[in-house]
DNA sequence: AAGAATAAGTTAGTATCCTAACGAATCAAT
DNA sequence: ATTGATTCGTTAGGATACTAACTTATTCTT
């Protein structure tokens, strides 16, 4: 986003009615702003999602984490290579199955999602600054909702 | 979206804890949504935004119209030369300011606006099912305030 | 009135994401 | 057991968006 945009209030009344446009807005404003942190800490939103979810369920190949990622199989491929030259992960072929590669976190993945956790929570925090933890849950049921309107499930 | 993935409800808790890919994620579903839908009429979301700018607040140097839609400039630029070259939008150079364009709608600019008007209604009546105008009420509400929590203005 | 600062738009280069097409490995089915 | 379909990952190419750097035009300052 740039500075000189006004307040968000000064968007045009059709943006306002129509909720796919503010939806996309405030989701583009809200990575921007992960982006921002995550970026002095030496990483990106991406990144991150990708460290936090190997961190929470565990090494996975590499179908299983770009489906909990909602990415698609070359877009993580793509990460995963820079990812493992950083040495933030490895790729790991086994014998029982030749296709697949299990992507682990390195020592140093561990020490960069150590590093970044404090980042996004506190990201989030701000984020989500003067929101009860009932406004959450509703946001989350209405983000729901759509998800189950739009799902190509 | 892959048809692939499993319902949303399958992700895993701590993006659900989380609320910036939640967020992610609901805004790219909506928006691969209505790109399949106006893909079937021939443009895109970023062309319909453009197009229902214009046909709402009228003509505009490309400065605003960029503001209007929460993109940089130089996207603007891409899109506008490819609509110029499809003859949607012509960019109007004035002796009042040389530097300055501002962008019009052609007729046939104007005929795929009222063509694609009819997909987004429909394609945000869709979205929208099961939603009151109180949870419509709300969630713009819950976007604004997380808008003005990370808003860069 | 001249020089500096600012503004509009473009060009160039980058990041993230996608789909399509491919190669290699596995599974299934006759 | 061989053929055919499926699965895993990669490569190639395209769309959307960004920032940085540039050109040209305007405005501000002195």
């Amino acid at each position: 986003m740039d500075e000189e945009h006004a307040p968000v209030d000064a968007a045009p009344m059709w943006l306002h009615r129509s909720v796919a446009p503010k939806l996309h807005l405030t989701a583009k404003s809200c990575r921007a702003f992960f982006e921002e942190r995550l970026a002095e800490s030496g990483t990106t939103f991406a990144v991150w999602t990708v460290l936090a979810t190997l961190k929470m369920e565990g090494p996975m190949i590499q179908r299983a984490l770009a489906w909990h990622l909602n990415i698609e199989g070359p877009t993580l491929s793509r990460h995963l290579e820079s990812m493992e030259r950083r040495g933030l992960v490895v790729r790991k072929r086994t014998d029982a199955d030749r296709r697949a590669a299990a992507v682990e976190l390195t020592q140093e993945g561990e020490r960069m999602y150590a590093r970044i956790e404090k980042v996004a929570i506190e990201g989030q925090r701000e984020m989500l600054q003067g929101f009860s933890d009932k406004d959450i849950e509703l946001l989350n049921g209405l983000l729901d909702r759509l998800l189950g309107n739009v799902g190509s499930d």
